[in-house]
DNA sequence: ACCTGAACACCGTTCAAGT
DNA sequence: ACCTGAACACCGTTCAAGT
C-alpha cells in the first residue's frame, strides 16, 4: 500500500515473470494483480514493452550493485571476479525469464534511453573487475573493453544455452558453473607469456 | 504447386519468420501466404509451437550439410573451422529470428525427438571440426566435448548480444567476427604449453 | 492526475461438418 | 486424407468519459 502504482505494477509484472515467463506478463494480468482495471497501466507506462523495459531497468540496477559489491570485498580481484559470476549465474538461475528479458530480448533492448544507461553502469561495473584482474596479470593483458566483452559474451551463451535446454543434450558441459570455470581457466593459461611464442 | 501442402507451410512460415519476426508467424497469415484456410496448419502439425519446430529441424539440416562440406575442404583444420564459423555468424546475421529459433527459444528446444536429433547431428558435425584442430595442437588438448562447447557457447553469445544490439553499446568487441577471432587467438595461445606452467 | 468501461482488430485453438 | 467456417476465450491498444 505503500508503494506507488507504477512500483506495484513493476513488482506484478516481475511476479508473473518468475510464475509463469513472458507470455504470462498480459496487461490485464499485471492490472488485476495490483488491483485496477485491465488498462490502467496505459496511464503509467508507454505500453506493454514500456512496462518490462521499467523491469529490466529495476534489475539492471540490482544487478551493479551487486557487482560493485564484488568489487569492494578485500580478496584476489579473480576471486572477485569469480564472485561476481556467481552472482550473475544465480540471477539467470532464480529468474531465467527476468534473465532473458535483460540479456536476450531484442524488442527490450531496442528501448535505449534509461534501459541503455542501466546496462551500461552494469557492464561498466564488470569491467572494472576483469581490470583488476588484468593489472594482477591473471588475465591477458590486452585492450580491457573487447576481453570484457568477450568474457560476457561465453557467459551469456553458457547460460543462454542451458537455459534452452540445450547444455544437457550435448554432453560436452555438464553445467554453466563448469563453463565458466573452464574458460577462466584457459584465459588465465594464455595470460601467461610463453617462452613459445 | 510441386511441393506438398506440409512444405509449403514450413516455407511460408520461415519466410514470415525472415520478413516480420516470430510475433509475424501467426498460423493465419501462414495459411494466408499458402493460399488454405486458417487452420488447416493443424492438420499438418500440432500446433504453432509444432510448425516452427518444423522450420528448425529444416535448417539444422541445413547447417548440418555446411558443416560437413566446410570439414571435408582440403585445408588446414584450423581454416575449416574458421570457415564454418563463418557459415554460423552469415546464418545468424541473414536470418536472425530464424537462428534465435534454433539456437535460443527456450519452448522450441523443449520439442525433443527429431529436433534434438537434428541439432545433436549439428552439433557432432562441428565437434568433429574442433576435434581436427586438437589433433593438430591448434586448440587446448582437453576433452572435446567441454572444448567444443564452449566455443559454441561463446560463439552463440556474442551472436545474440549483436542480435540484441548489446554489442554496439558497450564498445568492446565491434563485431561478431571479431569477438570470434580474438576467441580463437586466445583458445590457440592456451594451447601451446608454457614453460612457465 | 488517475482511473474505468466499452469497443476494435487481432490471436491460437477447437469442433462440427464437408469432399 | 484433407480442408472449411463458425465459434470461444483470449490478447494489446484506443477512446470517450468519469472523479
Amino acid at each position: 500500500m505503500a508503494m506507488k502504482t507504477d512500483q506495484r505494477l513493476i513488482a506484478a509484472a516481475a511476479s508473473l515473470l518468475d510464475s509463469g515467463g513472458e507470455a504470462a506478463v498480459t496487461l490485464r494480468a499485471v492490472a488485476l494483480a495490483v488491483g485496477v482495471s485491465h488498462n490502467a497501466p496505459y496511464k503509467h507506462f508507454k505500453d506493454r514493452s514500456g512496462l518490462l523495459a521499467a523491469v529490466a531497468i529495476q534489475d539492471f540496477t540490482m544487478l551493479t550493485a551487486a557487482f560493485a559489491a564484488a568489487r569492494q570485498m578485500r580478496v584476489k580481484p579473480l576471486s572477485k571476479l569469480k564472485r561476481a559470476l556467481t552472482v550473475f549465474v544465480s540471477y539467470s538461475q532464480r529468474f531465467p525469464a527476468r534473465y532473458r528479458l535483460l540479456f536476450s530480448d531484442p524488442d527490450i533492448a531496442a528501448h535505449g534511453g534509461e534501459l541503455e544507461a542501466a546496462a551500461l553502469r552494469t557492464f561498466a561495473e564488470f569491467a572494472a573487475i576483469v581490470q583488476g584482474c588484468q593489472d594482477e596479470n591473471d588475465l591477458p593483458n590486452m585492450s580491457n573493453p573487447e576481453l570484457t566483452s568477450l568474457i560476457y559474451a561465453s557467459v551469456h551463451g553458457l547460460i543462454d544455452l542451458q537455459a534452452g535446454g540445450r547444455m544437457r543434450q550435448e554432453k560436452g558441459l555438464a553445467s554453466v558453473e563448469g563453463g565458466v570455470d573452464l574458460l577462466l581457466r584457459l584465459l588465465s593459461r594464455a595470460a601467461t607469456p610463453s617462452l613459445a611464442e
